[in-house]
RNA sequence: GGGGACGUAGUUCAGUUGGUUAGAACGCCUGCCUGUCACGCAGGAGGCCGCGGGUUCGAGCCCCGUCGUCCCCGCCA
């Protein structure tokens, strides 16, 4: 097909733009042929561009060679169309489109380029399966719920870029080239071919770099950057992904909150949320106490603690907790709901009481405290849950609260459409604090930081590091939204000293930490200022506000589960040369 | 590393107990059509039933293997 060239051309308005207002007016539109419909004499196309939807008529009394073009337009072809806007009659309104009381009469037409028949249909309501979105990325992100998505996470992007600017951060890049740390993700690693045989690896997080930052007083840094792990992808991680990162001197952890809860309402507000900030804190133990998970969903109630109230009675767990479970507004519930309830809870080891009626036949008194304490009626379904099995030899209080807090989401899960409560348009922030600073590894048998070994301890529980592991407290914090980890940060040790003797409790030996962290070490003995900060997943952030379920959503070229990229086949070989240069062998399977 | 779901036309799917020539809708192509907006009407093209092996007189369907996509556990300081 002979196509046209832009030249001069240049469009007047975008295809979301016209209105009954711009009756009459000259209007040049370029975009995609969203559909046409040719009904021979007269030929409609739905012309679209990043902004919207516009009808295009074509009227065959007014230019037979210009009917004759538009007759050869397909689906997706790119064209330029010139013309005046007339209102539309009564009956010919569309009320589905912002631009459906007007369209635009055309008197010229360019087919800027043709298109082969899209691999699948544009309209976002047809399920399409992944596979082939992803081989067709580019047609993919055409859609509209892809170009909302993409939109929203720019627009949030530059919200964050905004507040913290406005905050007095700098905004420094690290190197993607850097050393490998062991402890922590598996590292992606890059080939050196001037030093054969070693290897760079890409950053798991920029954590290092950003405190040397701190000790070369930059004091407020940030940086929206991508981060490597080469671990097992879900739905919701990326070997590749993005974090809002950053870090700030002279603060204690009310000061990082701050700038957080402002820069997130900036970000909410640019997605049309508004939030309402200061967030809840809750510590750690509360958190495990009253949701058996560090990271609750509150949009559901917290369950409670009832050992004390059944102790000496048949149904006492051994002294391990037994919890009430209240999920609101569920109704009736059947024999063969009940039945899977106790099922999950027993895969949990967990001994589900589903019948709150005949417990309060068997413990009327108990279960009289047991309503006050949960405020349960006779619409919401109550459960109680204790330890079906041999207490495990570590930490066995936790191990229960776990179950019992999967057991109050799977409830939740279950009777989501009933309770109604379990909304993606709520947005539930909680700040969880005071993590362990230690958590027991059973395989290797020793103490592992729970967050990072650069975590500083509460300056109460500093003796603990080595008299009590369990129970010394990091002045660690992790921001969650809706049950998902968004977030999680640390004020950092900033003295060698404590740096060592952390690494000491972990089982580093000198040399060990030496040859690990050694140029962090350095650096903090030259004047690092106390300093701590956070980082945010930008991807996880935006899947929640664009209310989808993979963070591939939201991301415009995402690898499949198992970290292939369809679309340009990586990974992939590289020439045999390539690998003698960089003193590279491998076998093959 | 482990568990589960799926794989049939460009797309989304159906395909009976293993039995003739594998179907539908949308999309695509051709023709007709001046008010459509999921346009309509008539006609047409389009299939390595993921791939390999096995069982069987006969396999889209059963069995084994393999590849791919998705979800979960492990893993993700």
């Amino acid at each position: 097909m002979k196509l046209d060239f832009l030249g001069d051309l240049r469009r007047t308005h975008h295809c979301g733009a016209l209105r009954a207002s711009d009756e009459g007016s000259r209007a040049l539109l370029m975009g995609w042929v969203h559909r046409r419909r040719d009904l021979g004499g007269l030929i409609f196309l739905h012309l679209r561009d990043i902004q919207g939807i516009t009808q295009v008529v074509f009227r065959a009394e007014m230019d037979s060679e210009i009917h004759a073009r538009a007759e050869q337009i397909r689906g997706e072809f790119v064209v330029a169309v010139e013309g005046h806007v007339e209102k539309r009659s009564a009956e010919t309104i569309n009320p589905n489109l912002p631009t459906g009381e007007v369209e635009l009469v055309a008197d010229k037409v360019w087919i800027l380029n043709e298109s082969k028949p899209a691999p699948f249909p544009m309209e976002d309501d047809l399920s399409v399966g992944e596979e082939v979105r992803l081989k067709h990325r580019y047609i993919d992100l055409r859609r509209h719920r892809m170009q909302a998505n993409i939109r929203m996470r720019s627009a949030v992007s530059y919200a964050v870029r905004q507040s913290l600017y406005q905050q007095g951060f700098q905004e420094i890049e690290t190197p993607f080239m850097t050393r490998s740390t062991p402890e922590g993700a598996r590292d992606f690693v890059i080939p050196s071919r001037l030093t054969p045989g070693s290897f760079y690896a890409l950053p798991q997080s920029p954590q290092i770099f950003k405190q040397l930052l701190m000790v070369g007083g930059y004091e407020r840094y940030f940086q929206i950057v991508r981060c490597f792990r080469d671990e097992d992808l879900r739905a919701d991680r990326q070997p590749e992904f993005t974090q809002i990162d950053l870090e700030m001197s002279f603060v204690q952890q009310s000061d990082v909150f701050a700038v957080i809860e402002s820069m997130l309402s900036k970000a909410f507000a640019a997605a049309g949320v508004d939030l309402a900030p200061p967030f809840p804190r809750i510590t750690y133990r509360q958190a495990m106490d009253s949701y058996g998970i560090d990271k609750p969903d509150t949009r559901i109630p917290p369950f409670h603690r009832v050992e004390a109230l059944f102790d000496g009675t048949p149904i006492s767990g051994n002294g391990l907790p037994m919890v009430a479970i209240l999920i609101p507004k569920v109704g009736q519930v059947s024999r063969k709901e009940r039945d899977e309830l106790k099922a999950f809870g027993q895969e949990k080891k967990l001994r589900v009481f589903d019948d709150p009626k005949r417990l309060e036949r068997d413990f009327p008194e108990q279960m009289a405290q047991v309503r006050t304490l949960t405020g349960a009626t006779e619409d919401d379904l109550l459960l109680l849950a204790n330890w079906a099995a041999e207490p495990d030899e570590h930490l066995p209080e936790r191990e229960v609260l776990k179950a019992c807090g999967q057991l109050r989401l799977f409830a939740a899960q279950k009777y989501a459409d009933r309770h109604k409560l379990l909304d993606p348009k709520q947005f539930h922030f909680l700040w969880v604090v005071d993590f362990p600073m230690f958590e027991w590894d059973p395989e290797e048998h020793r103490w592992v930081a729970a967050h990072h070994p650069f975590t500083s301890v509460h300056d109460e529980d500093l003796d603990l590091l080595t008299t009590d592991p369990a129970n010394c407290r990091a002045k660690s914090y992790d921001i969650v939204l809706n049950g998902v980890e968004l977030g999680s940060g640390s004020i950092r040790i900033h003295r060698a000293d404590v740096q060592q003797k952390v690494f000491a409790a972990l089982g580093f030996t000198a040399e060990d930490a030496q040859h690990r962290f050694g140029f962090l070490l350095e650096g903090l003995s030259y004047g690092a200022p106390p300093h701590g900060g956070i980082a945010l997943g930008l991807d996880r952030m935006v899947m929640i506000l664009a209310g989808e379920s993979s963070i591939r959503d939201v991301i415009a070229f995402p690898k499949t589960a198992r970290g292939t990229d369809l679309m340009c086949e990586a990974p992939s070989d590289v020439p045999d040369r390539l690998l003698r240069d960089l003193g590279i062998m491998h076998t093959r399977r």
